[in-house]
DNA sequence: TACAAATACTATTGATTTGGTAGTAATTGG
DNA sequence: CCAATTACTACCAAATCAATAGTATTTGTA
């Protein structure tokens, strides 16, 4: 069971754009750059996390990415769920109608219980939480440039 | 984020063993009958859970399978383990020497976070915990027939 | 001893997902 | 106008998933 690189790397960007919040938008080939992870592809994983409206992006000359509000307020739920999709580990716990089995079957409540623990613990900690993470290291990506 | 059709279908034969547990060797065929869900697919999913010594098996006339041990003794954490692979949801976690950036990595720790969170969910829970759920609700599928 | 019934093993396959890349269009500060 | 940036569309190779097919092996029993 594996996190996919989608989730990993929109987790690092978010981080770095958590670092440099008060410092205005954020080109994404810096991000690029200081995460070692293709810009190409950095700005596609970047599309949903504006959808969510947990970023805020501005085109054209020094234009840039900026995080939609402080990073204290933006928790990992809200980040892997966008990149990730909700928690629901089986179609049935959403959809109940998808299965004829639902009445009798037993395994359902336990997907539910564990999607509903993953997205609790998640949901406890925020992006803040990494960024001063990051900083007490003092060694952290952007501040090594 | 889903499960796995290898680890949800494994985890209702496992079920299906736990009701029969008492009952001596099971075959394939009549779980999967019972389950609505193929035969030959059952059969590989099986394999893994008698490697990891789970299920135990007899061949040939009246073989079947049999749980190894009684469903209290069987965690969901060992099936789902056996099914899906641990829970080490990046690479890193497991191997640190695959990144170079493990050490200015914020990431890494909270991706071992939730990889043990979910562990523990399901370590906390048996299959006897299903197998009575199962008999509670006096319609589950092997009394159905 | 032959046979039927069951598991064990090996290979294949179509569909989907993953993890990207490439190229072009649109926007905008200077 | 131009350079720098985001936005959009399309494509693609590799891996994984969800099976299916067929054959081999084992074994209780008639």
């Amino acid at each position: 069971m594996r996190m996919s690189t989608r989730a990993r790397y929109g987790l690092r960007l978010m981080v770095e754009l958590g670092l440099r919040y008060s410092e205005g938008p954020v080109f994404l080939r810096e991000i690029a750059k200081v995460e070692e992870i293709s810009e190409k592809y950095l700005s596609q994983i970047i599309i949903p996390l504006k959808a969510a409206r947990l970023v805020t992006s501005f085109r054209g000359a020094h234009g840039g990415y900026i995080l939609a509000r402080p990073p204290a307020q933006i928790t990992l739920k809200d980040i892997i769920e966008t990149l990730e999709g909700d928690f629901d580990l089986v179609e049935c716990v959403k959809n109940p109608e998808t299965c004829t089995r639902v009445s009798i079957c037993v395994t359902r409540s336990l997907w539910q219980d564990l999607g509903k623990k993953m997205a609790e613990t998640l949901d406890s900690k925020t992006l803040d939480d990494l960024v001063r993470q990051c900083k007490d290291k003092q060694n952290c990506a952007m501040y090594s440039i």
